[in-house]
RNA sequence: GCACCCAUAGCUCAACUGGAUAGAGCAACGCACUUCUAAUGCGUAGGUUACAGGUUCAAGUCCUGUUGGGUGUGCCA
C-alpha cells in the first residue's frame, strides 16, 4: 500500500464525516509535498472546496484535521491559505521501508488492467548503418518496453525495419553496377553504405538514374529474382551489423516485421480501401481525402497554401504503382490489432513524422480500427555544439557504433585516472559500460520533446548529473557488503528497523517515492522523470552515506543502516535497469 | 501563408500535470579526506519563467495575442 493513497483514503473518508460535498472525488489527494519544509505530504482539498461550500478554506482545513484519523502515520497541520500538510512519523518511516526491503518489487504497483501494448521503435533504413538519429528511438522505445512490462502489461517490442522502400532501389542500382564483393567481406555495412551514397550522387547528376532507381524497387516489389537475391544478402549482412549494436546497447526486440512483411497484404488493402471508399484517384496516385468532418484547421488532410486551404491527401499507391510507408503502415496496424489483438500502439518516432500519424490514426480509426489506441510518441533533434542538427564534417549523420566508440574512449581516459580497479582489463570493461551508458542515460535524462546538445565529455564526467554519479553511488553501497562476510545480508533483521537521523528518513522518504515515480513515466512516455528521480534518490544517499556512519554505528542502528544500503542499492539497480541500464559492481 | 513543437539562472536541464519562497548539475567562490570508494558531501552567489493580456482562491504550467527559433506542408521514410 503506497503512503500517498492511504492517506488519500482518510481524507475522503473525513470529508464524508463533515459532510463536506465533493464534485470530484478522483481530484481529492494527498500528493508528496514539493517542499519538504512543509512536511512529506500536502493536500489542497481545503482550499478546493472552499468555494463551492462557500466556507474559509482554513476553517474547512481544521474541521478536516479533526476528522483525520491518521495519527499512527502523520503529524498533520495547517498552514498558508489552507493546506493540509502530513508530516509521517518516524515509526511509519520504518514500517514503509521494512516492507519496501522486503518486497522483491521494491512497491512498485503493477496495473489493475494489463494491457496487449506493441512498441514500434528503432526502425532503422537496412543497408545502411545506424546513425545518430536512431539513438533516440531505440533507447526510449526499449525503456518504455522494460516499463511496460514491469507494470503487467503484455509488451510486444517490434523493430519495423525499412526493408523495402526507396533506398533499396538505390543499392540494387549501384550493386548491380559496381559492387565490390572484396569489401562486402571485409566491411559489409561500409559496402552497403558506399553503394548507397553512390547511387544517391548519381541521382543528384542525372534524373534518369532516379527512374532507373525506381524501376529497381518496383522489379522488386513484383518479385523479380535477381532482385531479390540481392535484397536478400543485404539483409543478412545488415542484420549482422544491427544486433551487433543491439547487444552493446542492451536492446531486444520481439519481432522484426519490416516493411517487406507487408508486401503481400498490400494489394488487397488498397481495394478494400477503394471498395469502401475511403480511397479514389487523383493525378494518377490513389489518395485518402479528409472526409470534411471537421475543422480545417484541425484536418490532416488539408493543407493551407495562400490563404486557401487545399486537399491534402494521404497517398497509398503511387502513380508508377508502387505502394509506400502509409499504404504499409495501414497494413501494420491492421495486422497487429488483428493477430496481436494489440490495444495500444506506441510509434517512438522523430516528432517531423507528426503529420504522418496523424493521417494514418485517422485513416485507421475511418477503417474502422477505432478501438485500438495509437500513440504517437514524438522526440526532438540531437544537436551539435553549435547548436544545429549533429553532422560529421562531411555533412553526414555520424554513425551510431563511431558515437559510442567515441564515448567509450572518453570514458576509458576517466576511468585511467580515477579508478579502483586492478587491472586494464577490468578497466576496459568498466568504460565500455560507463561509455555506453551515459549515452543511453543523458537521452533518458531528458524531456523527450527537447532538442539536446550532444556533449560527450560531459555525459561521461566525474561530476554532475550523468550515469557514473549514480553508478557511484550503487558501487558505494555495495562495497559496504564486500566488508562483510559472505551472506551478511541474508542474516538482517527488519524488525529491528530504526530511522530517526535527518539524513535516513531523507533517504526512506525518497525510496519510497519509487513506485510512483516508475508508474508515472508511462503517463505521458517520460523516461526523464525516472532518471531524474534516481538521480534525486543517488544525492539522499550520498547525503546520508556521509553524515551515517554504517560499520562503525552499533546494534539496531548499524542493522538499520545496513538495509537502508542494501535497499537503496537495490533500487538503484532495478531503476536503471528500466531505464536499460546495467551497473558496475565495482568502479 | 498555414499547421505542429519549443522558449525557465551565464551554460545544460528539472519542476510529480494548477499549489506555498521556481529546483538540480556545470562553470565561479569557500569548507570537509591518516575515517565504510572524495567519481563524494556541506555552504555562498546566480531568476520579472521571451513579452502582453485573460481564466482561477492559486499560473512556469490552462486560454488568447505578440516576438524569436525549430520542423512540416502531394507521390522520401
Amino acid at each position: 500500500m503506497n503512503i500517498s493513497k492511504l492517506l488519500t483514503e482518510k481524507l475522503l473518508a473525513a470529508l464524508a464525516e463533515i459532510g463536506l460535498e465533493v464534485p470530484d472525488p478522483s481530484r481529492i489527494q494527498v500528493k508528496p509535498a514539493d517542499d519538504l519544509r512543509y512536511g512529506d505530504y500536502q493536500s489542497t482539498v481545503a482550499m478546493m472546496l472552499a468555494k463551492p461550500a462557500g466556507k474559509n478554506p482554513r476553517v474547512i482545513a481544521s474541521e478536516l484535521m479533526e476528522h483525520l484519523d491518521v495519527a499512527a502515520l502523520a503529524e498533520v497541520s495547517i498552514a498558508g491559505p489552507g493546506f493540509l500538510n502530513f508530516t509521517i512519523t518516524s515509526e511509519t518511516w520504518s514500517v514503509l521501508a521494512k516492507k519496501q526491503w522486503q518486497d522483491p518489487n521494491h512497491s512498485v504497483q503493477v496495473v489493475p488492467k494489463p494491457e496487449t501494448v506493441v512498441i514500434d521503435f528503432s526502425a532503422p533504413n537496412v543497408a545502411k548503418p545506424m546513425h545518430i538519429g536512431h539513438i533516440r528511438s531505440t533507447i526510449i522505445g526499449e525503456c518504455l518496453g522494460r516499463i511496460a512490462s514491469r507494470l503487467g502489461h503484455k509488451v510486444i517490442k517490434d523493430n519495423h525495419i525499412g526493408d523495402w522502400g526507396t533506398q533499396f532501389g538505390m543499392v540494387t542500382w549501384a550493386w548491380k553496377k559496381e559492387v565490390n564483393e572484396e569489401q562486402l567481406r571485409i566491411e559489409p555495412l561500409q559496402e552497403l553504405l558506399r553503394l548507397y551514397r553512390s547511387a544517391t550522387d548519381a541521382c543528384k547528376e542525372d534524373e534518369s538514374i532516379k527512374d532507373a532507381c525506381r524501376q529497381e524497387l518496383v522489379a522488386l516489389q513484383d518479385g523479380n529474382p535477381e532482385n531479390l537475391a540481392i535484397w536478400n544478402r543485404c539483409l543478412e549482412l545488415s542484420r549482422k551489423g544491427l544486433d551487433e549494436i543491439y547487444t552493446r546497447l542492451d536492446v531486444s526486440f520481439d519481432h522484426w516485421l519490416g516493411e517487406s512483411s507487408y508486401n503481400d497484404a498490400l494489394a488487397l488493402l488498397v481495394e478494400k480501401l477503394k471498395s469502401q471508399d475511403l480511397a479514389r484517384e487523383s493525378d494518377g496516385a490513389l489518395c485518402v481525402f479528409s472526409d470534411e468532418s471537421g475543422k480545417p484547421k484541425n484536418d490532416p488532410f488539408k493543407v493551407n497554401r495562400d490563404g486557401e486551404w487545399q486537399d491534402y491527401p494521404m497517398i497509398v499507391r503511387k502513380k508508377d504503382g508502387a505502394f509506400n510507408y502509409a499504404t504499409t503502415d495501414i497494413a501494420t496496424v491492421v495486422f497487429r490489432a488483428d493477430e496481436w489483438k494489440a490495444e495500444k500502439v506506441w510509434y517512438v518516432v522523430d516528432f517531423r513524422q507528426g503529420g504522418h500519424f496523424k493521417q494514418l490514426f485517422e485513416v485507421s480509426r475511418r477503417f474502422g480500427y477505432d478501438q485500438i489506441d495509437l500513440v504517437h510518441v514524438a522526440f526532438g533533434t540531437i544537436l551539435g555544439k553549435d547548436g544545429k542538427p549533429l553532422k560529421t564534417r562531411a555533412g553526414d549523420l555520424p554513425q551510431l557504433a563511431n558515437v559510442l566508440n567515441d564515448a567509450v574512449k572518453a570514458a576509458r581516459e576517466v576511468v585511467g585516472n580515477k579508478s579502483h580497479l586492478n587491472t586494464e582489463e577490468e578497466k576496459d570493461e568498466l568504460a565500455e559500460l560507463i561509455g555506453v551508458n551515459s549515452v543511453k542515460f543523458t537521452e533518458l535524462s531528458h524531456h523527450r520533446m527537447s532538442d539536446y546538445v550532444f556533449d560527450l565529455d560531459k555525459m561521461v564526467a566525474l561530476e554532475g548529473d550523468t550515469a557514473p554519479y549514480l553508478f557511484y553511488s550503487y558501487v558505494r553501497a555495495r562495497s559496504i557488503f564486500r566488508k562483510l562476510e559472505e551472506g551478511a545480508v541474508d542474516t538482517l533483521d527488519a524488525k529491528k528497523l530504526t530511522i530517526t537521523e535527518p539524513a535516513e528518513i531523507h533517504l526512506v522518504r525518497m525510496l519510497t517515492r519509487f513506485g510512483d515515480n516508475v508508474s508515472v513515466v508511462l503517463d505521458d512516455f517520460r523516461p526523464n522523470i525516472l532518471a531524474t528521480y534516481l538521480l534525486e534518490l543517488a544525492r539522499s544517499f550520498h547525503s546520508f552515506f556521509e553524515a551515517c556512519p554504517v560499520l562503525r554505528a552499533e546494534g539496531e542502528t548499524r542493522e538499520s543502516r545496513l538495509i537502508l544500503c542494501d535497499l537503496t542499492s537495490r533500487v538503484i539497480k532495478d531503476g536503471l535497469n528500466l531505464l536499460g541500464i546495467q551497473v558496475p559492481e565495482r568502479m
